[in-house]
DNA sequence: TATTGGATCGCC
DNA sequence: GCGATCCAATAG
């Protein structure tokens, strides 16, 4: 069954762990991918450095200011995609950024978007409780672990803490 | 207006 | 470890 709009108007930590298991769905073109999550990162409100959200808003950022259930696509490196989808209460940042999902070649965020065709100028701003980008339940449970967030140790402190979460002992890219 | 460096990845 | 490659965010 498809996540509506309440699961994501949650604490973020426990919107990150609980789409563990969960299976993302893209359309595009008349295919369907479709993959369980097994990674994903929480980027909470103003205090969390390694937030894009963190100084205030932008252009860029601005979606992370809005309601729950919609997606935050970026360009990151000039090269990456990063599928993010916002959490919690209007007018407060925060997003679950997609990390890892068990398909080929989708260990990584920049990997999953380039693989389940998920670009800023096709996705960014979509509702994800619609029918081109959304989150099903299919009665999958797992264990997961907490780990230390990826690539912003130029966020002091907010890179210590333990943010990201993996289905245990999945193997994905990153291994600490 | 100019400069810098990034929520990444793949190859050295 | 480092380059690719674009653009958002700062500084001037």
């Amino acid at each position: 069954m498809k996540l509506g709009r309440e699961f994501y108007d949650q604490e973020t930590k426990k919107v990150a762990q609980e789409l563990l298991g969960k299976f993302l769905v893209r359309k595009y073109r008349g295919e369907i991918y479709q993959a369980m999550i097994t990674e994903t990162e929480a980027y909470v409100g103003f205090d969390d450095l390694a937030s894009h959200a963190h100084r205030g808003k932008t252009s860029r950022n601005q979606i992370m200011f809005g309601p729950p259930c919609f997606a935050y696509v970026y360009l990151i490196y000039g090269m990456y995609h990063c599928l993010n989808i916002i959490t919690e209460k209007e007018n407060f940042p925060a997003a679950v950024l997609i990390r890892g999902l068990k398909y080929p070649n989708c260990d990584g965020s920049g990997k999953l978007c380039r693989e389940f065709k998920i670009s800023k100028e096709n996705c960014n701003g979509l509702n994800v409780t619609g029918d081109i980008l959304y989150i099903e339940d299919r009665g999958i449970k797992v264990e997961f672990e907490a780990l230390p967030c990826m690539g912003v140790s130029y966020a002091g402190d907010s890179a210590l803490w333990p943010w990201r979460f993996r289905i245990k002992n999945h193997q994905n890219t990153f291994n600490l």
